[in-house]
DNA sequence: AATGAATGAGGATTCATTCAT
DNA sequence: GATGAATGAATCCTCATTCAT
């Protein structure tokens, strides 16, 4: 059965289910074996090819994040201006792909994660910073003197939604938060303008 | 050394060990032993008054909600006008003695955990809804159509807020935080009265 | 609510719940607590009256086994005949008072615990001693040379018929039982006559 | 050391370990490890191949039952005429590879533990009938109308005398004891006769 | 490349027992 | 006389991890 080239399947399949089940039963909770299952392999493998458990979570977790940075340059693309600009960064920050339950779930574990994995802990320092400089520079140009600010109330509402999202039974709407989000930065614009 | 009506000591020692050590470790990672050590008692006493280590972690989570609870209580004492009850609530949620960084990370453990633990999920959603519905009253008032989305987009903010605390290397800011909660719901007001 | 003179009353209290509560869930299986709590005092006073949870066992079957005595003393008061004081001591064996389903789980689980314990072994050991010299004697007369296998035999079917009630559902039928061991001890009696 | 292809040995080794151990030290004192140790596995493996300690006894109690089971097979098979195949039981039952001390210890515990654990109650059911219908079927062509008492009889006399020798310090003498029991066995006969 | 076998370490939980009052 | 308070010791069980194959 051991073919050569499987490395590189084994380790995305042993990623995707650790996300899948870090959702379901939690970053800690979650068993190698658990994990090893679902991905249809030994546990003794997820070992092999990761080091150890810790080590699958991080891979898990820088996963999500990449995946989420994937897709904020994707919808940037086509971004001309700076308020279509702050769009795309919150569409993709609710794109269905990522916004789905389990990822969220695995996000909001991943968080709690990092307060005690300091690899972890980077790894989400990384990618607020990079979240906040793309916010921070195209709010410049519409909030002017408001725009740090802005980009951290932007970025707190983001994670509020998620965790929220997180413990809601269903499905959450991409699209509403979305649209939430730009509401506050809407009002921000009007806030500058008139005052 | 064992005498009577020690129970509400032990129980009330062990339950903010509880918050502690969950802030510190985590809900899962932290052990029993590690709780009742920091209450300065036997693991056997802490199963013994609660039963065993969910319970434990559902006592603390109840704590910290009752905490806040009165919090909010007690700032809406004097406050007479709407805008001045949801500027209370919101200095309520960010008030110095539950923004501890080691009550947020306790606080967002809690939020994962309930991810697992029914009881705790029953918890948060009795705590989220006493919110929204503290919440709206006072927005309809200043928001109007605008309430309900104001309500959830300044929940979702204020747990955004805590989230990020939660990571933060120091103590957060009780005062900035209320103020840019405060300054999101001050522009829904303008979106009002100039739209 | 101490008073004096309160001791042979919870001795008696403690030695009824023991017996109970190892039918109910085993001489090992059982704890002081739900001993002390059926009793309706403290498992320290069980300790303190006792010494401890293994004397308190023995207590228990010391007690099972003075009733046994007892029922086969009362019994035998008014049999003459040789063949009336076996049936006797059989009508005492499965007195219903002591064949009762509580009884008679308690009285394995004391079977089992001495194999383990050396005071409990004794007890049994004794009680085996007596009941075979009474029926020894009795059998005798009406067996001759195979008296001595005649004692053991009704010993054992006395024992195997215990045991057998200890598993059954229902309670156990005292006539019933004494019959089937008259029968064999008929038919002994007719194996000396005829052979 | 790890070869595949372990899994029978140690499963029948853990087996073996526990009746030996069970007869020591009781169904309940028993601890997983000093099962474990005797088997020369860790707890552990115990735990892996077994699920707990629950389903090792009753692994055990079944092997023990089916040990008995296989000695009347083969007992029974060069058995023609119904006393013979009585015979055979009875001796099937005190065959010496069954009846050592430390398997009728065990035997004797799992007596009692079937008073709290489903499981073995179901399995000592079950063998309870089969030995029943087994003696019935040859007893009903030598007694008669006593044939369903002299099962019973017969059954309790086995388990009596099984009990006892769980108690008497040396091994029990197989002989001795199927002849008892045919001793009863024959008075029955003798009593359809004259009778 | 992949796994079955095996274990050490650790954690929740239980319970007999002690002690001060 | 009686108990609430408290704990040490022990047990079951889980799991990450290692290793020979």
């Amino acid at each position: 059965m051991p073919r050569t080239g499987m490395e590189p399947l084994r380790r995305a399949a042993l990623v995707d289910a650790t996300i899948a089940e870090v959702g379901v039963h939690g970053a800690h909770a979650v068993t190698v074996g658990q994990i090893a299952r679902r991905a249809g392999v030994s546990s003794a493998l997820a070992h092999h090819y990761f080091g150890g458990k810790a080590d699958l979570l991080v891979a898990a977790m820088r996963q999500i994040l990449r995946d989420l940075g994937m897709a904020v340059r994707t919808e940037l693309r086509d971004a001309t201006t700076p308020e279509a600009r702050v769009e795309a960064v919150l569409r993709a920050s609710f794109e269905p792909a990522n916004f789905r339950p389990e990822v969220i779930a695995a996000w909001l574990n991943f968080y709690v994660h990092a307060q005690i994995d300091a690899q972890a802990a980077r790894l989400l320092r990384v990618y607020h910073r990079r979240l906040h400089s793309t916010l921070l520079y195209d709010l410049r140009a519409c909030l002017g003197p408001h725009a740090e600010d802005g980009a951290e109330t932007l970025a707190a509402l983001i994670d509020g939604i998620y965790i929220r999202a997180a413990l809601g039974p269903g499905a959450p709407d991409p699209t509403e938060a979305t649209q939430r989000c730009m509401r506050v930065f809407n009002d921000m614009k009007e806030r500058l303008h008139d005052g």
